[in-house]
DNA sequence: CTGAAAGCGCTAACAA
DNA sequence: TTGTTAGCGCTTTCAG
C-alpha cells in the first residue's frame, strides 16, 4: 500500500452535512458566526464519520500545530535515565504537561538540547522548524540561556521559562526556591540548630542563588552568623560528599545541613554514617527535590518538594490559553512545601 | 504577528542553489538520480541557509511524518507518576526510544490510552489521524488488545507489540520473561531452597503466564513440587502482601519467593519484618523490574532487570528501518538479567 | 538525470 | 451567516 491518505477528511464531512468546507472548519475551531442548527448538523456528521482533523494539515494552513515542546538538558537527563536513581523530573513534567495538553487537544513532545554547545541555535532551530510548536517550555539551565530565549523571541514562539524570574520575553516562572530554602532553614532553627550549613547548586542555575538567599535570610532573621557555612556542589553525589566534609570539618561544625539535591543529601547521609554520626541525633539533614528514593533511605529524608507537575501544568495552560502573553509581568510562582520525615531532630546541646 | 510562515523553505534553497524544488527534495530524502555535483551544491545551500524541512509539509504531501507513537496504559501510568515510587518505565522507554528516534530524524510521542474502555478505537483512532505516526509501539496490556492491533493493522500502520509473542500483524517482542523467571528460580534452588513460591501478575498480561512457566520449568527440572506455591497479584503493593501471606501461611511455607513486581516484593519484605522473619536468613526474595527503589530497601533486592530501553530502541529501529516488516516471523527477544543483591541467601536447613 | 505540474487537508482572506 | 478562492511546504506523478 503506497501513499497513506486520510480516510475521512473535512471534505467528507462537508459533503455529508451538505455545507462548505469553511463551515466545517468553523465548527471544528469553535469559531463564531455559525448558526446553532448548522453547527449541530456538522457535529453530527463529524461524529457519524468519526472525523478527526490532521494536525499536519492544520499547521500547514497557517494555524496551530497543537504541539508544545518541553526542552530539557540533554546531558543531565540522559545521565539521570542511565543512572536509574529514581529522578522523576521528566515523569513529573509529563504528568503535569501531557495531561494539561490533552485537555486542550494538544500533545507534548520532549526534546533534549545541549546547552553547553556551540550550535544550540542550530539544534533548537531545527527542532522548531521541523515541529513548529505553538509553545515551548524551557527548564533550567536553558531558561536563562540568551541564545535560546533570543531565538524563541525572534521567531515569535511563546515560551515559558521555568526557574527564571528575569524580565524579558517569555513567561517567567519559579518554584519559589528562596521561600523553600527559608522555610527549611527556619525549621532547623526552630529545632534549636544554630550552625545550619547550606550546600548550593551550580552557578549556572539561578535557583542556586535564590536558595542561598532564602537560607541567608533565615539565618539573618535569627541573628545567626553564616559566613563559613555555604558550600557549592553540582547536584551530584560526589560533590555533595566533598561539600559536606568541609562543613563537618569546620572548627565549629554544622549540626544541620540543607543540600540542594537528593543525591547530595544522600551523600551526606553516607558520610555521616562513616563518621559515626547519627542522623538525626548528631546531624540533621534537609534535602531538595523529594525524589522517590528519599523515602527509602535510613532515616527517610525531610525534603523540599518541588511542584514540578503543577508548574508545568500551569505553563502549558498559559501557553495555550493566553498564547504566551502573560496577564502580568510578574513571575508566576508555584510554591513547594517542606515534607517532614526522619532526618531532622533537635540540636544536641553543647 | 499573525500567521507564522516558514523562514526558509525548500524554495529558497532551490533558488539559492539554482535548481528545481524537486532536486532539493531528492537530496533531502537521499534519493538516487542526483549527480554528486548537484547534490553537493544543494547541500551547501541547505547548510548556508540553515534549512530544515517542515515535517507537517512532508507529511501533507503523503510522505512520512517522522513521528513514532509510544502507547502506554493511561490508568497505570498516571497512578505511577502520582505515587512517585520511582517506577521508571516511561523514562527507560524514552531513553531507548527518543534517542533512537533522534538518530533517524524522528521524534517519539508518548500517548496514554485506556485499554479498559469502550471507545479505545475512537481514542486511538483520533490520535492516529491527528498525528499520522509512521509507527506505533504498544506496551502491555495494549499489545494484545485485538481492538488496538486490529485498528493498526487495518490502517496499515507499522507497529511493535512489546510483551506479545502471538503471531499476527505487528512485530512481536518479548523481554524473555519465561527465561528470566527460570533463571531466578534456579538461582534460589542453587541456594538450597526447595519451597520456592511465585507471585504472578494479572491475567491480562501474557507475560504473567510466561513467568509462571519459567518458574514451573525450574521447579520441575529440580523435581520440586509446586502446586500450592503460585499466587496472583496485580503488581501493586497490597496484592503482594496478600499473596505473600498465603505463601507464608502454608503448612509447609515457602522459604523463598519470586514476585512479579518491585512493589509486591517490597510488600513481602515489610510482611517478613512484621513477622520477625529475617531476609535473607529466613526468607529469600527475588523481584521483577529492578526499578530504582530496590537498591534502597534493606536489604537491597535481588531483581530481574527488564531491558526496557534496549527493547524500545530495537522496536524503533525495526519500525523505522524496515518500515515494520520484520525479517522474521519469530518474536524478537531481548533478554533481561538477574541482578544479585542482598535479598537472597542459602536456605535454612530444616 | 532533472524539471513542471498537481495536489495532500486545512484555514485565511475575501466575497456574497 | 455562509461560501469561494488561494495558498501553506513538500512530494508525488509524469514529462523532458
Amino acid at each position: 500500500m503506497g501513499r497513506r491518505r486520510q480516510a475521512v477528511t473535512i471534505k467528507h464531512v462537508a459533503a455529508d452535512a451538505g455545507v462548505s468546507l469553511q463551515t466545517v472548519s468553523r465548527v471544528i475551531n469553535n469559531e463564531p458566526n455559525v448558526r446553532p442548527a448548522m453547527k449541530e448538523r456538522v457535529r453530527a456528521s463529524i461524529d457519524k464519520l468519526g472525523y478527526t482533523p490532521s494536525i499536519a494539515a492544520q499547521r500547514m494552513s497557517g494555524s496551530r500545530s497543537y504541539l508544545i515542546l518541553a526542552i530539557n538538558d540533554r546531558e543531565r537527563t540522559i545521565a539521570d535515565w542511565r543512572a536509574r536513581q529514581g529522578t522523576d523530573w521528566v515523569d513529573q513534567m509529563l504528568l503535569g504537561g501531557m495531561l494539561t495538553c490533552a485537555e486542550h487537544g494538544y500533545r507534548m513532545i520532549v526534546e533534549l538540547v545541549d546547552t553547553h554547545n556551540d550550535h544550540v541555535e542550530r539544534e533548537l532551530g531545527a527542532a522548531l522548524t521541523a515541529l513548529q510548536p505553538d509553545g515551548v517550555i524551557l527548564t533550567p539551565p536553558h531558561s536563562e540561556n540568551p541564545l535560546i530565549t533570543g531565538l524563541l523571541a525572534e521567531r515569535g514562539i511563546p515560551f515559558a521559562r521555568i526557574g527564571s524570574i528575569a524580565p524579558g520575553p517569555g513567561i517567567a516562572m519559579t518554584m519559589d526556591d528562596e521561600h523553600s530554602a527559608r522555610i527549611a532553614t527556619e525549621h532547623l532553627i526552630a529545632l534549636g540548630h544554630r550552625r545550619v550549613g547550606f550546600i548550593a547548586g551550580p552557578e549556572d542555575y539561578s535557583l542556586s542563588g535564590w536558595r542561598i538567599e532564602g537560607w541567608q535570610q533565615g539565618m539573618d532573621a535569627a541573628g545567626l552568623p553564616h559566613d563559613d557555612l555555604c558550600e557549592r556542589g553540582d547536584f551530584g553525589y560526589e560533590s555533595g560528599r566533598e561539600a559536606a566534609r568541609r562543613l563537618l570539618d569546620l572548627a565549629d561544625p554544622a549540626t544541620a545541613i540543607i543540600a540542594s539535591s537528593d543525591q547530595m543529601t544522600l551523600a551526606m547521609l553516607e558520610l555521616a554514617r562513616e563518621r559515626g554520626l547519627s542522623v538525626p541525633d548528631d546531624l540533621s539533614l534537609v534535602s531538595f527535590d523529594n525524589t522517590p528514593i528519599v523515602r527509602f533511605s535510613n532515616p527517610p529524608l525531610t525534603a523540599v518538594d518541588q511542584p514540578i507537575a503543577a508548574t508545568i501544568a500551569r505553563a502549558v495552560e498559559l501557553l495555550i490559553t493566553h498564547r504566551g502573553k502573560p496577564q502580568t509581568d510578574q513571575p508566576i510562582v508555584v510554591s513547594g512545601a517542606l515534607v517532614k520525615r526522619g532526618s531532622c531532630g533537635p540540636a544536641a546541646h553543647a
